[in-house]
DNA sequence: AATAATTTTTAGATTAATCTAAAAATTATT
DNA sequence: AATAATTTTTAGATTAATCTAAAAATTATT
């Protein structure tokens, strides 16, 4: 059996180490859990035990594979649950998150292949974010940060890197949301601020959000 | 704050105490829970200390105000599941209780609400068991048992008494549901058995079965 | 390369929930 | 009413998850 203490342990290592990030310090984990370095250390020895991680002392942890699919199944059952909220229940995509914390933990394998046919198998979350399907498998987009697109290019919004409330409620604020087409009209030298055009209006956006909003270039 | 486990025992508490019990007994919370009795001692200190229960040694437990409505919420919660298992994601009624326990215990006043305007206000769970409004208030219904109606009588299947997967599995298979018509032909003075006419095809049922049926006389 | 700074681990303690075995209180029976 | 049977509580221990403070190992800096 697995704690759901352990479950979220997991869940971070496996966030932590997405982007080529091998040996996921103890730090790193003790950060993202709100929790002591020394608390980290006793965890990890347990998970160590029970072969979700590979660790050695003082050399960080890496999911194994049955690390790795339980941190898979948890991503799955959290986006699952997100659109659920969001397109049933009419939940603003920035209040899903605290919810779908709880609710990925529920354990039940019928649950969560009828909720997936209920939604009509969706591929994405309310966030952009790739749903893995049964098997684990993710299909990554070939999506940009806005800060990386070149000027004159022609763009639509597919995703965001924070999630945040306050971020996801400036982008409401500014009508930008999953889908919306925007050009990249310039970028100022000074501040890396940049100017879009959506639809026919302007609008300056600064160097942190273009960093946090993942746009394909079409 | 309160814990799962403080969550279970109030509702393990709440459904001991339903029928007139007043004060519910150190044993039977522990039979009910599955664990044993100096446990329960210890946590029935804690949730009188928490003021979710009148405690007195060797005396029994009664919920207060503050406990049932604790309790009424769970209760609330746990049918509102096992009507969006049911009706949005297929399940049949025999599967739902064990997804609807770990639901229950989500934490979030939206999630519910929602939930209850998804489902367009229902007033009972699939096992006819009614759902609390959400300010705590129950709607009962006149129901008998099946075992209690007389001779004669036409009944309407309203609720189960029990609802285990083997007895919902035995009804499902002789087609009766909730909102099936019966008519009551013959009750065996030896068995208490009762012979029952659906539509044009008669059954017998044992005692057992009639004890856990609910009906409404029309 | 030695020392300083940082990170990680160890040792020992704490809280929540549980247990077993024995003691205490209550209830049932003679 | 005294004794037996049952129920409940107490005492002391255990497991999971956490913490603080100190020790050990690693990494960075002179």
């Amino acid at each position: 059996m697995i704690t759901l203490t352990e479950e979220n342990y997991i869940k971070a290592i496996y966030h932590l180490g997405k982007y080529g990030v091998n040996n996921v310090s103890t730090n790193a984990i003790a950060k993202e859990m709100e929790t002591k370095a020394s608390s980290v250390t006793d965890m990890v020895k347990k998970l160590s035990e029970k072969s979700y991680v590979d660790y050695k002392k003082y050399q960080g942890v890496t999911l194994t594979g049955k690390g790795k699919e339980v941190a898979v199944n948890i991503v799955r059952k959290h986006r699952l649950w997100e659109v659920f909220l969001v397109e049933k229940l009419n939940f603003s995509w920035d209040e899903v998150h605290e919810v779908a914390e709880q609710l990925e933990h529920i354990k039940s394998k019928k649950l969560i292949s009828q909720l997936d046919a209920f939604l009509e198998f969706p591929t994405h979350d309310p966030h952009g974010d790739p749903i893995p399907d049964k098997t684990g498998k993710i299909k990554k987009i070939d999506k940009i940060l806005l800060s990386e697109a070149k000027i004159g290019d022609d763009c639509i919004c597919v995703g965001v890197q924070d999630s945040s409330s306050d971020f996801l409620k400036y982008l409401d604020k500014n009508n930008i949301a999953l889908g919306t087409e925007l050009k990249v009209c310039h970028r100022e030298p000074f501040d890396n601020s940049v100017t879009i055009r959506i639809k026919t209006k302007e609008l300056i956006i600064s160097n942190m959000i273009a960093n946090n909003l993942f746009v394909k270039v079409s």
